[in-house]
DNA sequence: GTCTATATAACGATAGAC
DNA sequence: GTCTATCGTTATATAGAC
């Protein structure tokens, strides 16, 4: 991440995103609550105070963490809108999803599970109209049901990349095999 | 790294089920790493000490719980394979699944992301041969293919259950989708 | 089986110097 | 922006009495 850079509307300056970063691979391997303020100075070679001063606490850097990830979901999809038409915006938002879920791997569930995280999601209106954003490309339609199908798909491809039983499976084959899923799931031909 | 405490068939004591269910409650409320065995203790009135007699580690608690959630789907799996024809078995499971799933909400999930349990259960036979006994029933063949539609499913019903966008959704309402977009998934009719 | 009491360590967070 | 030093709290875990 480039020093004044922009994510969710706040700028960020250089000190502050290497603590994201390290934060975001330490969520992912650690959990949320399995990662401790001093992992993260550790990671990054500074003090607690350091990244205090960058985050007056915890909390913060979570939802830092979140909304970077969020960032990452939010340009797909916005790559995905400017498609010449709604079929070919399906096919790259949902293989733009599907990437980013094994790129990520651990994390996205790390994130999506944490209690904490996910009452404040629930009342949070920029993810509320991403959400909505995001289930109408891929369904075609903005309704209570479509709302559903979006959630049990994304939750499918997230819980999928970090399953027990698959953790063997490399990339590629798991790629493929999440988009023929993703596909028959959305009643899509291929 | 941890030795858990018995699965179905070894008796339990009534101590140690009183803590395991305390456990369960507060795994689903605030997580697996935000659950302190302070916390456990409150919750049936006696010190950390005592909780401290019947398992050595938390770890073996996390254990625990995760084995008791485990031999909940067992025992749903068992009456559906006690069904006359693959069918009904196919249906009493995917029924049960979601009546699973919706009853204990967050817990399933805050279970599955816990990055300590996920790897302990990647590599924790009885949980690997109980799932493949589950996509067998599920999906009618053992293949890599349907280990990752049966994954995926899983990870789609208990990810959809704890969604943000669904908290609003009421228990009725969200298991009739549930079970409809499963048979979607599954390529089943109805 | 449960208690009181305690050991030891880590936690989140802050103050103030540089 | 980073440091040293520290506060107050909580964490996991143990020892030994009842």
């Amino acid at each position: 991440m480039v020093e004044g850079a922009v994510v969710g509307g706040t700028p960020v300056s250089a000190a502050k995103s290497r603590i994201v970063s390290a934060a975001t691979a330490l969520f992912g391997e650690h959990g949320v609550g399995g990662t401790s303020l001093q992992m993260i100075a550790d990671a990054i070679g500074v003090t607690k105070a350091a990244v205090y001063h960058q985050f007056k606490t915890k909390d913060e850097i979570v939802i830092a963490v979140a909304q970077a990830e969020l960032a990452r979901v939010a340009a797909v999809l916005d790559s995905a809108v400017a498609q010449p038409d709604p079929m070919a915006a399906r096919e790259v938002l949902l293989s733009g999803m599907v990437d980013l879920a094994i790129a990520r791997r651990h994390l996205e569930s790390a994130l999506t599970s944490d209690p904490v995280l996910n009452r404040f999601f629930a009342q949070h209106e920029p993810f509320l109209t991403l959400m909505d954003r995001l289930y109408l490309v891929l369904l075609g339609e903005d309704s209570p049901d479509a709302r559903l199908s979006g959630a049990m798909l994304t939750a499918a491809i997230g819980g999928a990349v970090m399953h027990p039983m698959l953790q063997g499976l490399d990339d590629a084959a798991l790629r493929a095999q999440l988009l023929r899923l993703a596909r028959r799931f959305l009643g899509l031909p291929g």
